[in-house]
DNA sequence: CGCAGATTTGAATGCAATCAACACTGGTGG
DNA sequence: CCACCAGTGTTGATTGCATTCAAATCTGCG
């Protein structure tokens, strides 16, 4: 794994936007807050596909925006079984929390080729003391996290394979669809079965015969590494898929 | 279930006591902002065991603070499994993300006789307002929640149901340790199989045997509802148990 | 082409679920 | 006081979903 490529130049204009547009999904800012927001210094950097972007246990002094593809968030046991915690796509921004717990206690991946941006913590603490609804949007996205983990939970947990996989499907297009990245031919979807795997407590064996039979029930259908919804509400049926978790103004 | 003897009386003392204690595990408050949250208006209820101290999908304008025995929030699905998400004990805050979320995408339950008191979100959002130790306390407080969903995500999706129930139990004895109310000879733990099998995924029968195992091979035994580790290393092993997501500063 | 990574398939195994009783406990009421 | 009952814990037998192990395609790419 050769190391990121790290350009420590100001962001381009897009990084800020995703992030911004992400947070307003949730939360209404002003004109200053916005500016506010956007004028915050970032550095940003290049990861590929498979590449750890925070290694468990590292101390933090910055949270990473992800600006472009796939990541997710991962804890790994010591026989090295590792599961996967949470999917994330453009304008998340994937270790808010260590702005305050300031200890990585999981790793973050690229599943994707990746662009992430980083924000020092000093200066989101800067911000959120001199603007109130900017602390109180970035306590929301921590707290919204933490909803997504608790919907995963009961997905692990309690549904079955199929269910899950259905539920995890419909989660990610909901998301595409909120940063507007999805299609009326679907949305694009880079993750092998070995990482769906990790992310739903399976075997890449059985999340591969599971993927099968959603094609076969004509649920969804793949084209490369392409994800169509053929039949939204059998998905949803089938996934038990409530969005309100989600916490997303627009669903 | 007959609702709960809600007193819409001054709190005792002892309430307002035990979030203190717990907070002060991660965080030092001045003599003031101790003062602060030991007056914020409270009230208090009481709720039997099976009772259900909020209902999934309300709309809430308090927190509530269990103050004593044992609580756990949960999920179920349409076909009526429920998932626990996390088990509460004295001082824990356990709907704080309500304050900013307002909508309760859980539900909560009394797991034996319980206490809990209420605080307003108004209050809440005023006293962090004024004192930013008060504000970062409280979202380290649901930071740590969300610390504690990922490694509940990892037990429940990658170990096996003895490592699984071992790791509840390693977790469970930290907290009382940490509130002191666990004892040389044990700590109470009035939880029922059929809770332990919806806080891990699995079912009762498999979690009487998986106990039975666990006593069987010396880690652990039971006295009435008392739970007395006998061999803390082996349990900690068997669970791969690592107390760093609990955030707790004597760990 | 040749190789590595990813997907797919097959067969065998096993962990945990399911179904069904039975035992134990504490509380209730006749 | 004891019969009764509901909830909890325990055990046995059976089933099945998902894992494991292994190997055969398929795909993209240098």
């Amino acid at each position: 794994m050769h190391g990121p490529t790290d350009r420590m130049t100001r962001t381009p204009l897009a990084a800020g936007e995703a992030m911004l547009r992400k947070l307003q999904l949730h939360t209404s800012f002003t004109k200053t807050e916005r500016q506010v927001l956007l004028a915050l210094p970032m550095n940003h950097a290049y990861f590929a596909a498979r590449d750890t972007i925070v290694h468990e246990g590292d101390a933090l002094t910055r949270s990473c925006v992800l600006v472009d593809g796939f990541a997710a968030r991962f804890k790994t046991l010591p026989d090295g079984s590792r599961q996967i915690l949470s999917l994330h796509t453009a304008g998340d921004m994937m270790d808010l929390h260590s702005m305050v717990l300031e200890v990585a206690d999981h790793g973050i991946a690229a599943l994707s080729h990746v662009r992430v941006t980083y924000l020092t913590h000093a200066a989101l603490l800067d911000a959120s003391d001199r603007y109130p609804v900017i602390a109180r949007a970035l306590w929301r996205e921590t707290l919204i996290d933490g909803s997504v983990f608790r919907e995963w939970l009961l997905n692990i947990g309690r549904r079955d394979a199929y269910s899950r996989m259905a539920h995890l499907i419909c989660e990610m297009k909901v998301k595409m669809e909120a940063i507007r990245l999805a299609r009326e031919d679907g949305f694009p979807f880079p993750v092998t079965q070995a990482e769906l795997a990790d992310a739903t407590g399976l075997t890449t064996v059985h999340v591969n015969r599971t993927m099968q039979r959603l094609r076969r029930d004509g649920l969804i259908s793949t084209r490369g590494t392409d994800v169509l919804v053929e039949d939204w509400d059998a998905l949803v049926d089938a996934a038990a898929f409530d969005p309100t978790y989600l916490h997303l103004r627009n669903h």
